[in-house]
DNA sequence: GACGATCACCTACAAGCGTAGGTAGAGTGC
DNA sequence: GCACTCTACCTACGCTTGTAGGTGATCGTC
């Protein structure tokens, strides 16, 4: 069962790249850059080279379609979020995810909307989970 | 003002040795080689070599001690999670801090004892802000 | 049928990382 | 006085990233 865990981690850049192909599920190249190169100015260029060092590690997979080739993710946003939140506790909070979320909740990170719509989502959790 | 965010990323591996100086606030290469090589084998110059490179990207300050440089980081431990945390949100949750409590809190990293922890945490952060 | 856009692909290059071997000096012990 | 150990420092190598230029194929348009 090959899962998140198995795949080299991404970098900025590729979480950027990556993100795309999670909103859209399968675009092209082109498309990538398109939207990339509004954002942040890059080259077409780049993002193939990035797009292609993905397929390599196995985070996309392509198929042949009208004008070229499509890709699209070969695992879940989710799963991917959930393998990078872990990896994070594990370098940066020694394993405790505690300390993750009191830097959170003391850090002064977040706006006061944010901070409540936090509390929310925890209530909510906290009534349905029991 | 000079803060966290100024200075280049850290790498695992740095981030493991910054946690070792954090721990100790003040120690000598070959303290935190000793350490790391119990915990999973490294060679001492290897550890030399990240501390050096640490020290030229700004993270760490050196003295000079009774038996050789004495190390000292140049920025607090929290500065740094929540500058890490920071850059996570924005890559990976694409800026939503929300949809990290929400994978942390559904995605099944965390054991139950956690969980509750992490709710007491919330509650208790609820009642003294608001 | 030549022109411009688009595509996939190849090559490249400077940084940074993880890793570590080798060297030379200083101190401690027998 | 020589061996051992610890230190700092220099050098190196393979790998990944971020970045992009160049090339040749295809396709739509005028």
């Amino acid at each position: 069962m090959s899962g998140v865990g198995d795949l080299p981690a991404l970098s900025e850049t590729q979480w950027e790249i990556m993100n795309v192909f999670w909103d859209r599920q399968e675009c092209a190249v082109g498309d990538v850059w398109k939207l990339l190169n509004e954002k942040r100015g890059i080259s077409r260029n780049t993002v193939h080279t990035q797009v292609v060092r993905l397929e390599d590690k196995g985070w996309l997979k392509h198929r042949e379609g009208e004008n070229g080739f499509l890709y699209s993710p070969t695992v879940s946003r989710e799963d991917s979020q959930r393998s990078s939140v872990q990896r994070l506790i594990e370098t940066v909070f020694e394993g405790s995810p505690e300390g993750l979320v009191l830097t959170l909740l003391n850090g002064g990170t977040l706006s006061k909307a944010e901070a409540d719509r936090i509390r929310q989502l925890i209530t909510a959790a906290q009534r349905t989970k029991k």
